[in-house]
DNA sequence: GGCTTGATGTGATATAGGTCACACTGATTT
DNA sequence: AAATCAGTGTGACCTATATCACATCAAGCC
């Protein structure tokens, strides 16, 4: 399955064959069961994970035990603490798996290997990095201008695949809003 | 003033003479006044700004013409339309400057050439973007697990000079609150 | 088959924060 | 000196959304 990997990567930069198996070698597959945890705020978490199959959250709960969802992580998406990761400090968030879930994960020591010895990977990563700070401030700026409806209306046409694999208390959950409200909304 | 740039970026990566002199010459030296626009929604926005001196901000204007801030930036920080910058498309985000304005921008092109060029600067970009998307993923949970006072102290601690040079109007804005609730707010 | 658990809907009520309107103060402009 | 304008405070009222409570339905489990 690690072709996935590959593909991904190679949407960015080419690889030779023994450039793309120099790189595997700085992976490690892992499975995890639904309802595990593959960080706990509190431990290290010195990994980034690459989905092969199955679906995941990463959420944060706060001091009255609220939690709150920062991101999904579904097949060819990545999910990680990248606080703790990229800082080498302590994990402030949690993930766990809403589905079986198989993974290739690169320690942040591999990857600063496998970046200084394949540049074209840390262009990649570079590129990978940089997509998501974009998407990101699109988030801040839905959670400041937009209602809850239209954050909805927009979750849906963004990722329609991934709404029908979760239930709706988490989306509501990942938009900011309550349950209920998010009930109210989609039965108008 | 350029030494407020070598400054950064050796707080990162070390360069020799020869190279900052490089580096240098990708960058290009601009100044603007009070209320002039950098980038305007609509138009291309392919530069990236180091403040030597100076506040700016940027924003966005809803459909009702609300604008919601993204970000400040005052000397030795970097704003961009990051979007328009990345993907060289057309700028959704206007930013306009708050006071007299020093700045040195560097091209996406010129970025691209110098990162192919000097490794030490991908390197150099890599580690502000990564520290950029960390920065955003906090903001994120903020405004989502936390009441508009304690969003407003968090601004204060965080951002202390900032605060004495902005308009509460403009905080308010970036904290995602009205004037007048921050004006309460403040108050107590 | 009965039982726990997860997912969802929905009514009643509470509240944080928005909106509107107006007042006051200091600067800046003419 | 008068006039405009930016920044700020504050009262009155409104509304989106949260919270609490309960009901329903389906699915997995002993």
């Amino acid at each position: 399955m690690e072709y996935l990997l590959r593909q991904q990567i190679e949407k960015i930069v080419k690889l030779t064959d023994d450039e793309f198996a120099f790189v595997l070698t700085h992976f490690t597959p892992r499975q995890f069961k639904k309802h595990q945890y593959v960080v706990q705020a509190g431990d290290a978490a010195p990994n980034d994970y690459f989905v092969l199959k199955g679906l995941l959250k990463s959420f944060y709960l706060d001091e009255q035990g609220k939690m709150h969802i920062l991101q999904f992580a579904m097949e060819d998406w990545w999910i990680s603490d990248p606080q703790a990761y990229h800082n080498k400090t302590v994990a402030t968030l949690n993930i766990d798996c809403l589905e079986d879930t198989s993974t290739m994960y690169i320690s942040i020591e591999n990857r600063e290997k496998l970046c200084a010895e394949l540049k074209k990977m840390e262009y990649f990563f570079m590129k990978k990095t940089t997509a998501g700070y974009i998407a990101l401030q699109r988030r801040i700026l839905s959670l400041m201008s937009q209602k809850a409806d239209e954050r909805y209306q927009q979750f849906i046409s963004l990722y329609p695949s991934l709404l029908q694999r979760l239930p709706k208390a988490l989306v509501a959950s990942y938009l900011g809003i309550s349950r209920e409200t998010l009930s109210r909304i989609s039965a108008a």
